[in-house]
Parts: C-alpha cells; sequence; structure tokens
DNA sequence: TTGTAAGCGTTATCAA
DNA sequence: TTGATAACGCTTACAA
C-alpha cells in the first residue's frame, strides 16, 4: 500500500504538504491540493491510523466496560453511548465482561496503553479504588454511583427510586411484599436492597427474607422465582422486581397458576422495558438511554482537558402507572 | 510516560533487550530479564500499543458491523462473537449502524486503514460488490447467504428453513397462512419471502398478501399487527413469524382477543429466543451463537494467510416443536 | 546472548 | 506558502 511519501513523490511535494491535505490545514495553495488530491484518488490511498494515533497520542476510540449486551439494562445504555458517541466521530471498544475483574482490567489497560482515549464503565465488579489508580491515564466515567470519587459517574439513586416504589405499593394497602433481584452483591443492587431492609424497618412492616430472590437476571429466571414462591405457605401479595423482563416472565408463568395481576399479586418492574408496556406493568423509568449518553458526553469533555475534575450526573427517575398494581 | 529506552537505559541493557523481555522471546539471560522487569515494575511501564500495531501491521481488533444490539438476534450472533475472540485475546469494535451505509462504509475502512485485521458483517445494507472491493485489505466475513462471493460467509438457510415451517402447518392442516416480517428489503428476508411464495405456489394453497405484515421489529410491533389482522374480515389459522419475540408480542396481545392457541390461531416462530421457551412457542431455531463464534473462526484462520480463499459455512436449522402449532 | 541501527507512516517544529 | 527533518515508541534484521 502507498503511503505518504510516495503520494509527496508522485505529486511532485513534500509529505508535509499531503500531511496538510490530508488534515485539511490552511497554507496550501489550490494547485498543490489538487495534485495531491489527485494522487491520492489514483492510488487509492488511505492513511495509516496506527501511524496517525502514534504521534498524536489519541485514537478517536472509547472502551465500554459492559457486564453482557444481551440484557436490556446494558444494551439501552450502550444504545444511548452509541447515538452521542457515533456522530462525534468516536469509535466504541466494546468489552463484554461477564463481571469478570480480568476482562474488566483489560480495557484500563488500554487507556494506560493509549489505545483508547477514555472509558465508560457501564456496570463492573471491581473495587472504586481500583478504578481511581487508572484515571491517571485518561478520563473514567462509571454508570453507576459510587460516591464522590476520583473518577465521574452518571447514576441513579436506586436507593430513593427503590423506596418510591415500595412506598407505592404501601400507599395502595400491600403489606406483604416480595423481592425479586438480580446479582446480590453489585452496586445499585446493594442500594436496592438497602432501601428494601431500611423501608421495611421504618414502615413497620414485616419484612420475609423468603420472599426476596436473587439472581433473577432473564424472563425464566422470573418465572422460576415465582414456582418458588408459589409453593410457599405463605404468600406475598406484591412484588418489586428489579427488571421487567424479568417481571414479564412471572406475569407469563402467573396464568398457568390462574394468578389475578393485581387482585392477587400486584407487580412493579424495573427499567421501563418495552416488553413490560405491552403487559401493562407499573414499573420504574430510570433513563438508560439518557444514561449512556451523558456517560459520552462527559468523557467527550474531558478527553480535552488535561486535569479533569470528576463530574457526579444524577439522573431522575419517574414512576410509571399501568395496571399491575 | 516512561518509554521502552528510558527502561533500557535505567536497567542498563539494550532495548532490545528490553523488547524481548516484553514479548517473551529467548535469549534472554536471567539477569537481564529479571532487572528489566524491576525496572518496568517500578516505574509502572506499559508499551504504547500504537507503536506495536504501526511496526507489526496488526492490532487484534475485528470491526464487527451491526444494525442494532437491542435485537436479540443481533446481540445473540454478538454474544457468540465475542465468546470466541476475546479468549483468543482479540478485542471486537462495534459499530451499530442501524442499516446506514455510510456507517458500514466507516468500518470497512477502518481495514484499509488498517486499525482493526478483519470485519465481521453481521447483517448489512451494502451490495455484496462494495464489499468484495474490501476484501484486498483484509477478511470479511458475513453472517448471511450472499452467494459464492469473493469474501466468507456463515449462513442459515433461511429458504429451506421457512420452507420447513411452512410445510409443518400445511402437515398439521393449516391452509390459511399469514406470515410477519422484520424488514422487507434484506437477504434473510428476501428468501424467506420467496419461500413464503414459492411454498404456496407449490402447494396450491391460496395466497393472501394482506396477511404478511412488513416492518415487525418488537414484541409491540407483533402486538399492532395482530390487531390490524383481527379488523379483517377473513383471518389466517395460522401464523409465521421471524423473531419469537415478535411472535410473543402477539401472544401476549392475543390474550385480550381471547384466542385460543393454538386452537384458533397457530403459531410458529423464528430464533429459538428465551421468551419464545416460556411461552411454549414453536420454533426453528438457527444457531445464532454458532453463527457468531463460527464467524470468528473464519476471520482468524484468515488473518494470518496472505491469500485466503473464501469460506462458505452453512448451518443447520432445527424445528423445535412445543405447544403453538 | 546481546546490542546497533534501520525502519513503520505519520505529524510537529522550525527555518526558509 | 513550502519543505527538511526530527520526533512518536516500538520491532527486527544483522552484526558481534
Amino acid at each position: 500500500m502507498a503511503n505518504i511519501k510516495e503520494i509527496a513523490r508522485i505529486a511532485g511535494v513534500s509529505v508535509t504538504t499531503v500531511s496538510r491535505v490530508l488534515n485539511n490545514h490552511p497554507y496550501v495553495s489550490p494547485q498543490k491540493r489538487a495534485a495531491v488530491l489527485a494522487t491520492i484518488e489514483q492510488l487509492n490511498y488511505t492513511r495509516n491510523m496506527n501511524a496517525v494515533h502514534l504521534i498524536t497520542g489519541r485514537t478517536g476510540a472509547i472502551g465500554v466496560v459492559i457486564p453482557n449486551i444481551n440484557y436490556y439494562y446494558f444494551s439501552a445504555i450502550l444504545e444511548g453511548l452509541a447515538r452521542e458517541a457515533l456522530p462525534a466521530k468516536y469509535r466504541l471498544i466494546l468489552c463484554q465482561t461477564s463481571y469478570r475483574p480480568e476482562e474488566e482490567l483489560q480495557v484500563l489497560d488500554m487507556l494506560r496503553n493509549k489505545e483508547i482515549d477514555g472509558v465508560v464503565i457501564v456496570s463492573t465488579a471491581l473495587k472504586p479504588e481500583t478504578i481511581e489508580a487508572y484515571t491517571a491515564y485518561g478520563p473514567v466515567v462509571t454508570c453507576q454511583d459510587s460516591g464522590e470519587r476520583r473518577f465521574s459517574s452518571v447514576y441513579l439513586e436506586h436507593y430513593a427510586a427503590f423506596w418510591h416504589g415500595l412506598q407505592y405499593l404501601r400507599n395502595k394497602g400491600y403489606r406483604k411484599i416480595g423481592y425479586f433481584e438480580g446479582r446480590q452483591h453489585g452496586s445499585s443492587s446493594g442500594l436496592r436492597q438497602k432501601a428494601f431492609g431500611d423501608f421495611h424497618r421504618e414502615s413497620g412492616i414485616p419484612l420475609h427474607p423468603e420472599w426476596i430472590m436473587f439472581d433473577c437476571a432473564t424472563e425464566e429466571d422470573g418465572a422460576a422465582a415465582l414456582d418458588r414462591l408459589w409453593q410457599m405457605e405463605e404468600r406475598p401479595d406484591a412484588l418489586i422486581i428489579a427488571g421487567d423482563h424479568v417481571a414479564a416472565g412471572l406475569m407469563i408463568a402467573a396464568r398457568s397458576y390462574k394468578i389475578r395481576i393485581p387482585e392477587d399479586l400486584a407487580i412493579i418492574g424495573f427499567d421501563n422495558q418495552p416488553i413490560g408496556r405491552l403487559l401493562g406493568l407499573t414499573t420504574i423509568d430510570n433513563q438508560l438511554f439518557e444514561m449512556g449518553a451523558a456517560a459520552f458526553r462527559i468523557i467527550h469533555d474531558q478527553i480535552n482537558e488535561d486535569a479533569p475534575s470528576p463530574v457526579y450526573r444524577k439522573l431522575d427517575y419517574r414512576l410509571i402507572e399501568r395496571t399491575t398494581v
């Protein structure tokens, strides 16, 4: 493949001039510019971007740490990210980590290696301290609340949002509340668990630990959790479920038990997913698209600063009343 | 940041020796190796990968052209791709294109620019001729049948699979068949449409064009298409639906019409998605994970050849009988 | 087993 | 407005 030197030679100019044409710099006469462009065309030339990255110290790429692209929660954030990043001419390097720390560190190491200009951590198993150590190499944004750390974050107040949902159930008269959750140990999940505990304590409603089901990640997990619940002697009359798709699985399974919703069992979901809309699921919207979009905007701003201070951006939640409560 | 020269200077060796240590080459004495490693540790050094990419002409990255990560069909292929690529130490550069040719060309241009070592095209709006032009710059694999082109492909026989599904419906006694499809103009979708037409012609079953619903991409589209269908005077007694999630949306909506499945309406889906499993949806499995995995394996093999011949890998489909037919 | 030096293909600097 | 030439940070002949 031709390189810039060859273009220069054939066009009868210096490599500097070719470079200027390539980068739309001023101070190139129309004649030379035309000659260069013609030669580029003729030789079907394009730059070797690795050389550009080397000398400029920039790559125009953002690394994305994401546990699983298959789940709505993550893919919606990613979608928001992509919608902002691609028009801004940034590429996204995706790393699906399944919460494996080695994989997550690999992306952070890419920042160190200069392969990427910044990192967006959608969800992680890493400790905040570990992430902080990498901020020396470039901007890092997480999509979860990590407190006032030395890196930026865009986050939803999971504690308040969950509390709001529980309060809503209580106001509607429900006193026996079950809870389906994804990961047991996770930043956002931990906040929701705390809200669940604190709410019961403060409102004096007795908490049934056996009605808390962890590891509900898929529709089928939701269905299976209902099976377990319905084998119990005492059952809840309402459920709060992290993830509308899990709630959807449960609702579908509920039919075979002839459970009427909300008469026998009220349900409130989380994420405002399309499947929940279809099922009339009452849910809490948490602005997933905006989360991704905001994360990119922060990274983008910070890439051009030399010692950026971390930004903490809180997103609002919103209860969407439909027909399951 | 420190560079290889500085490491060499401080460790008291040449840059070559440092490079050898970095790349685990033989012929380095234990003493020097130790000294180099100690210095690397001490200065918290890592390579600038852009320089490595420049000199080696490799980047260890694969570009992925994917219309939308949010849809199961695509994300499942991506998942399969990631499962093979990441352990092989390849990174995936994801470009969500929404079938915009400019975006798709951008990925192919990255191949030209040496930013990536190969391209996997999950689904595309580009003409095969356009793609062929880029094979000069590196290996390209598509996940759809493009005929015997100058690039590789992993594909499902959509025509045969769809025919199989239609035949199955016919054998079960259904003669009034409707059809929900995603994109009207698409490579795989075109094959399915042709199968639908040919099947009716050959079997003498009258085809009702009004029962063909295009642009069914989401659960809600499936529900809406049922609405339209149920306003008609004459209705089908069976449906073949490209995409289990669309079928799922329809099944959920069917409840409010009190439609019994399969007594009033039989349904056969496509993709074997989890939501379909939950609903007992009869479907056609098309090995999406394997499709992604195979695509990577082909790319991976071809990266090391200098003039690789295209590989055409056909995947098997399988009808999964459940309860909706 | 080690080191010198020549690339890789760009952009940046500085002088003309 | 132009062009030599020096970076950028690494790998790899080739020589020792």
